[in-house]
Order: C-alpha cells, then sequence, then structure tokens
DNA sequence: ACAATTACTACTAAAACAGTAGTAATAAAT
DNA sequence: ATTTATTACTACTGTTTTAGTAGTAATTGT
C-alpha cells in the first residue's frame, strides 16, 4: 500500500502508520475489549463509518499490525486478531489513557476506566496478558 | 473552539485533541528541539504549510497545551511555549519515538536518536529537565 | 425455503489538508 | 532616514481524506 512518509523521524513515521483518527480506537477495541470481528468494530461509541473501517483494516494488515483469519466451522465472519508488533502498542495506548484520564475531565465527561489507578507495568501486563489468552481460546483455521 | 468529542473514552478524547497529522509534531519540535516561533516550527523536516499550523497552534491554544507570548526587546517574535499539562505527553512521545525506533526500520529509513537506548523514565525526566531549563532562560514579558 | 446476519462496496457530501501567493508589522542594513 | 529583509501570519484554490447512507453477495439461522 502506500508508504510516503513524512520524514525519518521516528514519531513521524509511526503517526503516518497509525496517527489518522481510527487506526488507534481499532486497536483499542482489540486490545481492551477484545472485539475481534468488522462487526463489533463497527458497534463501537464512535460510529465508524464502513468505508473507512474497511480501508483501515487492510492498511493495519499491510503493516503487520493485525492479521485476518478464520475460525472453524464459520465461513463468513473473519477474525481480526493483533500481531506482537501492535501488542507492543500499549504502553502508547495505556498513556494516552491515563493522560486523557487526568487532563480532560474539564473538557468532556470522561469514562471511568477500572484499574487505570493502577501501576502502569500492572496494567500493561495485565492487559497484554489477557489479550492472550484469549486468543489461546479462540479456534482459527491455519 | 471546536469541542466535539466522539465519546467518554479518554483515548478517543485525547485523540480528538491530538489525534491530528500535525499536533503532535508540533508538541515533538516544541519539547524535545525546544523550538518556539511560528519559523522554526515551519523550517521542521515534514513541511507543515502555514494555514495548517496556524490553526494548528490556535487549537493548541485553546485547549491549553501551549502559550503564545512576547520577548523583551522583541516585538515582531512570537514564543510558543508548552504548557505543564503538554509536559506530561512526554512519555506518549517517548513511547511512539521507541516503537517506531523498533519497528518501522523495515518500512522506512529511521533517524538514530541519540540517547533513546537509555531507562524510559531516564529518558523522560532528562527531556522534562532540559526543557524547563531552556524555559527559564528565556525573557518573556509578563 | 425464507429471513437475518455479516462483511463488506459504492456513492455523494462535507471537512481537512497541501501549496502557493500575498500582506502588515517590525527589525536590520545602508 | 530609507530601503531591504524577516516574521507571522491570512487568503485562496485544488486535492485528498473522512462522513454518512444505501446497497449487495455470501453465509447462517429458523
Amino acid at each position: 500500500m502506500k508508504n510516503n512518509f513524512r520524514s525519518g523521524c521516528p514519531i513521524a513515521s509511526t503517526l503516518d502508520i497509525i496517527g489518522d483518527k481510527w487506526s488507534l480506537l481499532i486497536l483499542r477495541d482489540m486490545l481492551f475489549h477484545h472485539k475481534t470481528t468488522f462487526k463489533e468494530f463497527s458497534s463501537s461509541d464512535e460510529q465508524i463509518a464502513p468505508g473507512i473501517l474497511s480501508s483501515r483494516l487492510k492498511l493495519l494488515i499491510s503493516y503487520e499490525l493485525i492479521t485476518k483469519q478464520k475460525l472453524e466451522h464459520n465461513k463468513k465472519e473473519n477474525i481480526y486478531l493483533l500481531t506482537e508488533k501492535a501488542i507492543e502498542l500499549s504502553s502508547i495506548l495505556i498513556d494516552i489513557s491515563i493522560w486523557g484520564d487526568k487532563h480532560l475531565r474539564e473538557l468532556n465527561k470522561i469514562d471511568d476506566i477500572e484499574g487505570l489507578d493502577l501501576e502502569r507495568s500492572v496494567i500493561i501486563s495485565t492487559v497484554k496478558q489477557r489479550y492472550y489468552s484469549m486468543v489461546q481460546n479462540i479456534k482459527i483455521i491455519k
């Protein structure tokens, strides 16, 4: 797909991949809410349009942040799963969550997130562990 | 300014403020490269257009992430400085930098950043300390 | 066999971004 | 003192991205 990076800066380059309006929210839904299907991504509070969701999933696949697979005994649904590369974005997502929780309450009604008061490293390892467990329990076709 | 948040999610809300194509790069230039003027922001590798820079600076001011001030003995230049709220985004910017440095080398030629191999907490406190020192040495009009 | 669900694609409208040119105020050079 | 250069923008046009809705094919459930 498109590979036009604005510069060699690691921050700019990362933003060129996941710095759009939706990618990190899709990854959030996968990592924290264990969503796996197009339908589930479509049903989040933020109401992503199907065309945008479709194009973003394709981009995330092309960057190897997610994979698209099939379940056994189900030819209709596609299952999207995070790669290790994307799971390593956990710390960024959690830092963003902590920052928003702390600083945006005067601008917007912010949802309370359970466990966000725990130590950062504990949150990160718990989130990752839960995701790995979820993946282990689903039967995908190899 | 515009205050339409997509949801109450702290991640979505944070992205509604700084999740555009340029805000984090402006904050990066301020925090890491100690840039303070419109001219300096215009001259970064990524080539932001003046109209976009202008509108983003206004938004960042409205969210109280930066302030606009004047230097003593200089009526022309405007000096933009980070607020504490924005300085607390340091950890996010550093995590993004570390992730990009680690994962994007096969997609793009990534610049080597000095000191990025140090421990995360050390990087964060060093960056903050350097920024505070820089601010202390400039004479702004109160 | 029929209805519902899933995963999209297609289309049009609206918004954001890109690129260039131009202007007013101040500062520097002659 | 006058001209030139710099800074910080605004204004404008064109392109790209995003939003929103409608529709379709394949599969699954009843």
